[in-house]
DNA sequence: CGGAGTGTTGACTGGACTCAATCGCGGTGG
DNA sequence: CCACCGCGATTGAGTCCAGTCAACACTCCG
């Protein structure tokens, strides 16, 4: 694989500069591309959580089933994020995940990401800034979920993915494609897939959103925003100064870790 | 400090067993009280992440602000909890912290935090353990405010508090303290002050739970669960077997890194 | 051509919000 | 000591957003 085919190392750089043998690391967690089809279960609940994944094509979302056999929808992921993270530290998991639309995703198992951890301080620091940057995603759609009214919750969701996919190019021109359905709208945010329709029209109507079929186009972005009343903080990429060590410290740490591996060992 | 005062290692222990050297970094911590007063601000949105907390006594609570003025609770913070890992990652805090009773908090700041990171794998992974439970109760939170109504929100509110409390030895008789105003515990749950009103009332009418003023009493733990419909295994403190490293895997690479230290240095 | 899934629309219902009035408690100052 | 004030809790009345149920249209496929 190419170092530019790497999800991992495209995610890592967001946030810093990394060592050649950070990507030889990374590089390694992506070795197994599998091809999956739309609406594939990934992971169910209740599973080990014995391996994680990485999108490289396509299009997934984690869930919840609960005991009414309604659905809610917990993150939508897109190439080049990283699927299970969320129940890494934890013996099952909590959620299911399945694919929307046909892709290519890699596996590495949980043994792998754990020695990740130990082998690098930069790469631990890293997933951490990643997992934490899903969480203020999660957090920032339980404040929509929790006060805001329809028209502003699927305004939120719709600049979100849209600044998301801008990131990754899969925006031309205020469009792009959304390959959800309405009802699968309606579990992400809380509200029947009725209702959704009905927003939606509203949308049509006053001219913020045109949506037909899977693709969605938004002729004003400063209008959605404004509706959306949307604070990106959250998906800021900054990390704090001094989170990274820098490269001599980490180089040295490697080389004594190496020099353990010499000496070590029952 | 007597190692039972710190509530860290309390916190790890129930992950993993310590080492020495852990602890001693844990301890570290922890080396700044500071009593702090009911309503006092810890922490405010925007400001820079610099320090970290525990609370050894009193609540806390982590909030947003609203364009509208409205506020939205994000956690309750009890004794032995940590304090802004949320928001570790970033550059900017996305939520202030206030206390909700006198308390006691320890202070520990941000450089401190990353050099465990890189001075102890376990630890690393325990910090990870913890923030991602934290952020499993978030989403437990987020499920309930999305698609249960007021009844069923208060009632899975009550039993994690109950659960929460308990653990930390805050509970005699399915009887605890709530010190949160009805308007607070709506902020939490999405709900009027008027409508958590109404919800306790219709609660003491069926006799689920009692609650005058701070005082809250549960006669029945199995009716409440029942009606929260509520599924504890968000709450398990088990990891993945493998989740820690063995104890003389850990123990030599603190020596290859004291061996670095010796050597190394710019 | 028919069936399944998705989208669209209307009619009705209901849970939760707002506004507003009242009550109870604790603190504070005359 | 008591009147006053402020905050939280309580209750009622009216409104509205969003859910449910139901019918129908459209599109994609087999």
């Amino acid at each position: 694989m190419s170092l530019q085919a790497s999800v991992l190392i495209r995610q890592f750089s967001q946030y810093c500069t990394l060592s050649f043998a950070d990507k030889e690391i990374l590089l390694s967690l992506e070795q197994h591309p599998i091809r999956v089809s739309a609406a594939q279960a990934i992971c169910l609940e209740g599973d080990e959580p014995e391996q994680f994944f990485t999108i490289r094509e396509g299009w997934a979302f984690s869930f919840r089933t609960l005991d009414d056999g309604s659905r809610q929808i917990l993150k939508i992921y897109l190439p080049g994020d990283i699927i299970g993270m969320r129940d890494f530290s934890f013996s099952q998991r909590l959620a299911g995940v399945a694919m929307i639309t046909d892709g290519v995703i890699c596996a590495f198992n949980h043994p792998q990401l754990l020695s990740v951890f130990h082998r690098s301080g930069n790469l631990a620091v890293g997933f951490i800034a990643i997992a934490s940057r899903q969480q203020a995603m999660l957090t920032e759609r339980m404040i929509y979920l929790a006060q805001r009214p329809a028209q502003q919750r699927l305004a939120h969701f719709l600049y979100e993915m849209y600044l998301r996919l801008k990131r990754i190019g899969a925006v031309q021109e205020g469009q792009f494609l959304l390959p959800l359905s309405q009802e699968q709208i309606g579990e992400a945010l809380g509200l029947s897939a009725v209702h959704v329709n009905r927003t939606f029209k509203a949308f049509r109507e006053s001219g913020i959103v045109l949506r037909e079929r899977h693709h969605v186009s938004i002729p004003n972005l400063k209008d959605l925003a404004n509706l959306a009343e949307f604070d990106g903080g959250y998906l800021n990429n900054e990390v704090p100064s001094g989170f990274f060590v820098p490269q001599w410290e980490e180089d040295i740490r490697k080389e004594s870790l190496d020099h353990t591996t010499n000496l070590g060992g029952p």
